[in-house]
DNA sequence: TATGAATGAGAGTTCATTCAT
DNA sequence: CATGAATGAACTCTCATTCAT
């Protein structure tokens, strides 16, 4: 299932789009993709895959249904595209950030966390993840897309920064893979949980505050990974935590 | 209104036949309810709640569609039956572990989060979260469900360990609920990825070892919990590390 | 689809049931089919034919699914073994009182009127006829059962007496078929009604009172009947006759 | 998720074809609901409501299951569409010509009940009450809804005219509900009639002359209602109509 | 290009009927 | 005789996709 020449065409059209607000009857035609992709977006992290009504999208686009079929060939690519759209440039920013910084790596970690929070965690960007956590299985083509394109790299960006902590002798010399798991999880995890059990109403169910989950997380994680925090460690206790299987 | 034709139901029969023997009848109707409740728990986590087809559950467990909803009323019911029997008692028991450990609170957690793994972590039940997440937002019975029935009582178990670590002296005065989900949350996402992307046959992806995580996470987290390994940190790097960078 | 032989068995099994109460083993048995249908004859009556579920047909009687298919080999049989037994004997005696009545013939009707409120309209076997009614065009084989054993024989019956009237010089020479209809007609119609929508609870319907209904009812139509209210004269005191508005 | 194969289409739509021409598609928008409402008013009447098969209704009007629910977005909003269709319109205007009326109360009876007969009655709209009768119970929803915009509009409508004749002298003082039941009775039980068992082919019925039995019906009642019948009434037989026998 | 009417394969659920026990 | 577990056809309603205009 190839990207079909529609999706293509659609996807050089995005880069001509811009930011434009005249409702010219030629720029609404240029910005169709980009109302698509928005509104596709906006629906498939609220309802899934699955539950998302193509109808409703062209609605939501403004279009009729018959017009998205003229962008996109199908429901599946549309949500290919979206995804392409959403994630693909996020991670190599990342990656330079981590080589150009100066202080502690702490602080870059701690920058790090931020900046994709600013950036991806609390925006609509955030809920595709959870449509490819919930669809891929039913969905395969979309796995390797999305283990290339962003999960490898992400896990790269954290791995490297943890590396540089224990490469300056700040950190532990802790599984890098390991480390970067326990750095990204809790916060990937947050955001998943906002997106789906959070948006509900459920009686008695606090609102997670989320920076205040990230502080602790921080404190917790970083705490746990410096050398000068091990320093005062007396017992083996810790060393033995994962022991009693 | 005259519904079957007689004799056609040998042929389906005999998919399910070979086990039984002498009160067939009754032998079934009692392991019923168990061969159900695996067929769809291994169906739900595979491809959801939505995309799975009652009549392919039914099927899986070697009966007619009808036969299903004479044991659960309905799709949800099924569903929630799974998740009683597989994560409802679970948490209780925890609770009990918790209120009767004698060991150090570190030792308590290591030996919950094993205990989990053991008993949820490494069969198909830790399958079930990546459903209702992927999910809830369709299915708003099943949101408050589980929040009630599962997400409560599991933070309210970490929290508890927690705490007895605080009162103890053990572990320093970190907020509980962010704390407990530090301690749950790299879990519950690794099992998370693992039933979504690592369930499918991705190139350059090294399966992740689980048990490898979980011991650097929890060593990890530990020691950030631990009053002893804050003795040696001085800085207020991982004090400000919540802050704007 | 002629009567069963279980079906028959159980008609002659009806006549030895009687009204008995304890509870024996044995009584129980030959009270089945009486059970049965006074079971399907209520339920059949609330619900219509096609709605009543035979399991609560069963369930209702005391007995289990299975056993209905005992004694009626299908839900139709039942039916008509209900219909059957309700009504074949409720016409002959009103015939015969006309052949003997000796007061003026808008008394006899009146009393005709009442007994047939009295032994049908206020009992369950007037809801008999909304399900023939409901359902007739969907089971073709009852309309001529039905017709022939219970309309031809209460037209005939409500015929005869207008009959007597006119012959005796009572009422005007009118049409005796679309008299006995004008005489029935608005009393099945009560009845009729009573069983579907006036039994449910609509807001702002008044509950139309039976007995009132009727008294009108026959004191319009007798005084419409009589020959010397054609007269022309002039008191209003029969006028008050059912008044009371 | 790929449902349909190309082409499939042509085979069944021949049946619909044939009498269109140019702008075939808007055409046939315009047509539909009417279509569709033919055929499910036939078809409703026939078998009643829960045994009209929402595919069969559409079938009938040449479209496809589907896109009957593109016009009614369920069976009950069907049904409900076409009561308005066929009997609301009719008596508000019914309403009206009782308020312009000029001639005698007599008279506007009679031609209410002729207006009514040749728009409801003979048409098979007049069907529409016994599947009313037959499944309120069933459907709930319906009972309030045929109740509000047809039993008690209808109920208001006889009455308003038996009341002018009251005030006018013209007819005894009679309850009104009572009077406007003893008025519609027979007509509606005569129209449930022929839809029913009428519609049956039994042997040795006599198809009942409907004009004829309207017109001894109206003679009837219409003699028992006017003040000059009771002049000549002296005996006390409609005094004691009501009178236990 | 754009529209939106039309399609039809399913999905969940019900229930008359059967038959092993 | 009696039971009740099991069956599977049938029913309503949904929605991705097509195509005449």
């Amino acid at each position: 299932m190839p990207p079909s020449v529609v999706g293509r065409r659609s996807a050089s059209r995005t880069v001509a789009a811009g930011r434009d607000r005249a409702p010219t009857r030629r720029r609404r035609k240029e910005a169709r993709p980009q109302e698509l992709l928005d509104a596709a977006l906006a629906l498939f992290v609220d309802k899934g895959f699955a539950a998302t009504r193509t109808e409703e999208v062209a609605q939501r686009a403004g279009v009729s249904k018959g017009t998205l079929y003229l962008y996109y060939p199908s429901k599946a690519e549309l949500f290919k595209a979206v995804v392409r759209r959403t994630l693909t440039h996020l991670i190599a920013e990342g990656q330079e950030a981590v080589a150009q910084y100066q202080g502690s790596s702490s602080d870059l970690i701690a920058a790090l966390m931020n900046a994709w929070w600013e950036r991806v965690g609390c925006t609509p960007a955030a809920g595709i993840h959870k449509v490819i956590l919930a669809e891929v299985r039913n969905f395969p083509e979309l796995a390797q897309f999305y283990a290339d394109e962003v999960l490898a790299p992400a896990d790269r960006l954290f791995s490297s920064a943890v590396r540089r902590g224990i490469e300056r002798g700040e950190f532990r010399a802790l599984p890098l893979h390991a480390a970067a798991h326990a750095l990204m999880a809790p916060v990937m995890f947050m955001t998943l949980h906002q997106h789906s059990i959070g948006a509900c109403h459920v009686h008695g169910a606090q609102p997670p505050d989320a920076r205040a989950l990230m502080r602790t997380h921080l404190d917790l994680v970083l705490r746990g990974l410096e050398v000068r925090a091990a320093a005062g460690a007396r017992t083996s206790a810790p060393a033995r935590a994962g022991a009693r299987p």
